[in-house]
DNA sequence: ATGTCTGTTACTAGATTAGATACATACTAT
DNA sequence: ATAGTATGTATCTAATCTAGTAACAGACAT
């Protein structure tokens, strides 16, 4: 259970909020509700991974590398993702048991189909598409407390 | 990383090639390498999963519940999993955030879709498969060490 | 020059994971 | 019945992982 996939996608989805105006690690921990120097950890990999870029110094900050609309939640899993999502036991089976020795190649070959299945989800939301529903709903609730 | 998952899956095949004998945890655990106690615990919830089941005493251990054939890998993820795979920060974000605010229930709604995918995908290997593939690739090895 | 912000390192506390022991309970076989 | 076997569960420990924090050199704007 390993947050850093979500805080990544909140990252980017400030960025893209503040539309063009680079941000800065202080700004977004404080929406993430979190130390600044963890989120300019995850800006570094992001980045490296060409999801963002840096602006430093006075007035700087962290900047979309491109549109929202091309950058997929697969793209930010596979940024920030350290191993695998389905683990295999650290210790290796007994290769004299006939299920032991064969055992650890096809899980690995079913985990990495069942990861595909997940990365192709992924794949079909942007952070555009978190953008424009995060403040639509916002409007939707603040509508319907108008009519309330 | 949690590995639970496939040492679940590895039980299971395990009982399946033994073909309707009991099987201990004393022998599970020696393929798996690792603890019967371990082993044990992972059975009660196959087993409270409705799974596997149990024989005490004198040449008992655990069976099949259901045939191999009727055990998806989705069956057991959902018997061994703990948590959500794709996981949220501890800490809530700003409700002052716009961003912030709704984030959340998005990722989680995205995360579900995901994971579904990911469940869908596992839904389509069964024990019995796991047990084919693992005995036929041993045999497969073999003859092309008669051949070699 | 001065102040701001990033990028990175190092350290700490807390949570999670798996390994190990122990023992009451259930069952088989004789 | 009694002895032996195996499960089911509780408890503890060591190792690993995760996130939070502080510190500081380097880059940039004004």
């Amino acid at each position: 259970m390993n947050s850093r996939f979500a805080v990544a996608v909140h990252i980017l989805t400030v960025i893209a909020h503040e539309g063009g105006n680079p941000v800065t690690s202080d700004y977004i921990a404080a929406s993430v509700n979190t130390n600044p120097s963890l989120i300019r950890r995850m800006l570094s990999q992001l980045t490296r991974a060409g999801l963002t870029r840096c602006q430093m110094g006075t007035g700087g900050g962290a900047l979309l590398a491109k549109p929202a609309a091309r950058i997929t939640l697969r793209d930010v899993y596979h940024a920030v993702a350290d191993g695998r999502l389905l683990g295999l036991p650290r210790e290796q089976p007994d290769p004299a048991c006939p299920v032991g020795r064969g055992i650890q190649a096809l899980l690995t070959e079913r985990f990495d189909g069942a990861t595909r299945a997940l990365e192709d989800e992924l794949a079909r939301t942007t952070i555009a598409d978190m953008l424009y529903e995060v403040v639509e709903r916002r409007e939707r609730r603040g509508s319907r407390r108008m009519v309330g």
